[in-house]
DNA sequence: CACTATTGACTACATCTGTAGTTTCATCGA
DNA sequence: TCGATGAAACTACAGATGTAGTCAATAGTG
């Protein structure tokens, strides 16, 4: 359980939690445009996260079609915690004030993070 | 340059960038408690972060001295940044918003932040 | 019906990672 | 001085990852 999903594995992910079911072959034409695999190298990743469970096959004729087993916020959610405890001790304070001190947070976004936290509390 | 560092060699660095330089030996006493690795398995981590040169070495008459070449801050920006992008497509405010709703955030981590945010623009 | 294009299955292979074992060389104590 | 010790260097090896190639079956097409 808790699969792990490597980088290029995530890539295709991310292309089936925005249209599934798709075809081996429509995948690698989505993910083409971005990364320029190959049809094989795309089927393969496809096997390993079939393999994994992490996405199931439905028979279609002679093709199978492919859906996202795992939700994007649950995996999500896993790798998020992870980074934050390997990284920041479990705590996502310091990570927020890490990418704060180191620039990242424009002003627009501190304004739509305090707007987000203040929806949490109202 | 910005060579991977992975999982266990990151372990080395966390006692590194906490007191340094170490030999060898000091770095696989700390390890041990949390981790333990053999000596064998740390001397090689360290091999390999010198060979990255993400650290740095001394000689001490027979053995060798080790210390961080990248600070930790360095190194949590660049890490933090490829994790955003990745993830949540560059944009700090989803990352922050997907740990509240997956409640990863307390009402005191909210509280902190928002302090923080306050400091910022202050 | 024969041929070709498509598709999944299987195989490949270099590199990176985790986790050591083995060898060699220098040094310190008896 | 000589052997035990400790440290670095070199070697090992299985599993994960990135990136395909090849093969065999099948389904349309002329």
């Amino acid at each position: 359980m808790a699969e792990r999903i490597s980088d290029a594995e995530h890539e295709i992910m991310e292309v089936l939690w925005q249209t599934a079911p798709l075809t081996a072959t429509e995948v690698a034409d989505r993910v083409a445009e971005a990364k320029g695999w190959s049809l094989q190298t795309v089927k393969t990743l496809l096997s390993r996260l079939a393999a994994k469970a992490v996405i199931g096959t439905e028979r279609d004729g002679r093709r199978f079609l492919y859906s996202p087993l795992v939700e994007r916020d649950t995996y999500l959610a896993g790798v998020s915690r992870k980074f934050v405890d390997r990284l920041f001790g479990g705590k996502v304070t310091p990570l927020v004030a890490h990418l704060a001190e180191a620039d990242e947070l424009s002003d627009d976004d501190i304004r739509e993070i305090e707007e987000l936290l203040r929806e949490l509390k109202g």
